[in-house]
DNA sequence: GCTTGACCTAAAGTAGGCTTTAGGTTGTAG
DNA sequence: CTACAACCTAAAGCCTACTTTAGGTCAAGC
């Protein structure tokens, strides 16, 4: 594998430099040595950083990603962990697809308030009872919190 | 429709009392009125704070969200950016997707480095199609930015 | 009459994810 | 030679979405 700088990185991922170095500093990428000052990555940075966009895509926090993609990843890629963030990724999928079923109706209902329609009622009750859920779980018995 | 104070409507929704202060200012709900210096919500307040839990989970900014669901919205909701929105939502939904496929593939797959994998190459090579895309548009011409 | 709990405000603090700033080092083109 | 682009570091700054802090009001119960 070729030998690139931190600007090729940048201009063929179409990440700032500035987040690179961040993201090294952080543990998620690495560079394979100096010359002189300047960084140099191997080409396969490419690849992991591409990992590392579809996790953010995925609303992983950057600790999370680092352990779910971790530096010499040859050996280190914990599988359980992946298909837990995949299971994680599928619940998401499903609040959303409700949420977008939620919105394409209210967009379409003739209802003239979105709270008199039965259909969008129905969507708020789903929403409601994972309300409640949560809100007996971490019950708030003073001031803020 | 009834008239609650500040503590049942976070004991209603789960949410601390200090956030909801704080969505009143930045116009995301609004009190029907004071008794003495505390604040007096309409019931009705729960329903909404059910559409901007909902926008919360769907990954919208609180300014997102304003604008989605306004206040006194019996006649302004803008149906076009609801539509606009449940959009955006789908294709989030396609992406996580495909990110949710990747990382199941991931967790199964015989290979020891994920990277010499064909179905998880096949994956990056979809993000990457997205990645140069997005870096074809905003070109970084000179250092950082 | 005084303590307590639930409320109030303004302002400062926090965490994540970066960017910006200020100042410095190089390789290369003119 | 010297200008300049492209790199470097450390540290400070910024944005979002809140929480925490510090100090105060008020009604109810003992």
């Amino acid at each position: 594998m070729a030998e690139i700088d931190i600007g090729e990185v940048s201009r063929r991922m179409g990440i700032p430099v500035s987040a690179l170095r961040f993201y090294e500093q952080k543990g998620l990428i690495r560079s394979i040595g100096r010359n002189g000052l300047r960084r140099v990555f191997n080409t396969d940075v490419i690849q992991h950083l591409t990992l590392i966009m579809l996790g953010r895509e995925a609303g992983f926090s950057l600790d999370e990603i680092r352990n779910m993609f971790p530096l010499g990843g040859k050996t280190s890629i914990d599988r359980g962990l992946l298909s837990a963030k995949a299971a994680e990724i599928d619940r998401t999928i499903r609040r959303l697809t409700s949420m977008r079923n939620g919105l394409q109706h209210a967009a379409v209902c003739p209802e003239a308030n979105h709270l008199d329609c039965p259909s969008f009622q129905r969507i708020l009750r789903v929403v409601e009872k994972r309300q409640s859920a949560r809100s007996s779980r971490k019950n708030s018995l003073t001031d803020n919190k």
